[in-house]
DNA sequence: ATATAAATGATAATCTTTTTCATTTACAGC
DNA sequence: GCTGTAAATGAAAAAGATTATCATTTATAT
């Protein structure tokens, strides 16, 4: 279950930023999409009903959400970077390298390998990547 | 243990790619450093014996020899991509998120959570994503 | 040596992201 | 409801990263 507007929202001011009509509909323009969409989109969708909303705008506050875990942020890909609301729980993406869907999947966790290499190398984990490319059933039929 | 830049030329050859100065120079300027470089960073490098080179060429290269996994790709920090010459075996990635040294580490496989996934969504899964960030020793100590 | 397809580099175009700074605004406190 | 203030915004420009085009050069098979 992926996190709400109205959470993201309250998150948001919880931790003392203010809550700007900007800021709402970029939260709204991610949490309203099923799939993970690129800052420029985001941009495009953002102006339909803000057109005087400026790129930096959008940079700043995806900044602020993925810092605070509200979004999560998609590295593969063309345009590499991209975001979808972020889920309560611990979860990784599955990715399609044709079409772009993403599927997140959880139930998977990488708690033993850090303390393995936690252990061996002396470094304090901060966080994981874990993505899968692959071809989604329908891009393996349209080929 | 990374592939040498003996190694990684033989491979381009047999690929069918002509062997130029140009791929030499990139193939060494990546496999004789330690670190993980930018685009940037082996342009930098390579212009130091081959000055006339064009920056286009440093892209085409990384390009091909990434396809033919000869080097490695990592997604993380701030210029996103960077490359490592590849070792032959599977292995991931440990970067620090204050100095960016990597550390490659292998004998972890992602095989079970892939047929799993495969099971699930119906996906053909064509590769992934492993990197986890952290702070290594030293630069815990100064902080 | 020659022929030829592949590779290169100059140039420009196109994106993406970051800086700077003057103006505006959310909201805490009254 | 006002007011003050720090935070946020947007315009503009700069900086960085990546890709496209195309005439010239070159590696290599024959
Ligand atoms: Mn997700
Ligand atoms: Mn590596
Ligand atoms: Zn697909
Ligand atoms: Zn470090």
């Amino acid at each position: 279950m992926r996190l709400t507007e109205r959470k993201i929202a309250a998150a948001l001011r919880r931790h003392g930023y203010k809550l700007t009509p900007q800021r709402r509909s970029v939260i709204r323009a991610i949490a309203s999409s099923q799939d993970h969409l690129t800052p420029a989109a985001i941009y495009l969708k953002v102006r339909q009903d803000h057109p005087s909303i400026g790129l930096v705008t959008i940079y700043r506050t995806l900044d602020i959400l993925v810092r605070l875990e509200l979004i999560c942020e998609l590295h593969a890909g063309g345009s590499c970077h991209s975001y979808t609301t972020g889920a309560p729980e611990h979860h990784h993406h599955l990715i399609c390298s044709n079409c772009g869907e993403v599927i997140d999947f959880s139930g998977y966790y990488l708690t033993e390998l850090e303390q393995r290499l936690s252990r061996e190398t002396g470094f304090k984990i901060e966080g994981h990547l874990l993505e899968f490319i692959g071809r989604c059933q329908n891009c393996q039929q349209n080929d």
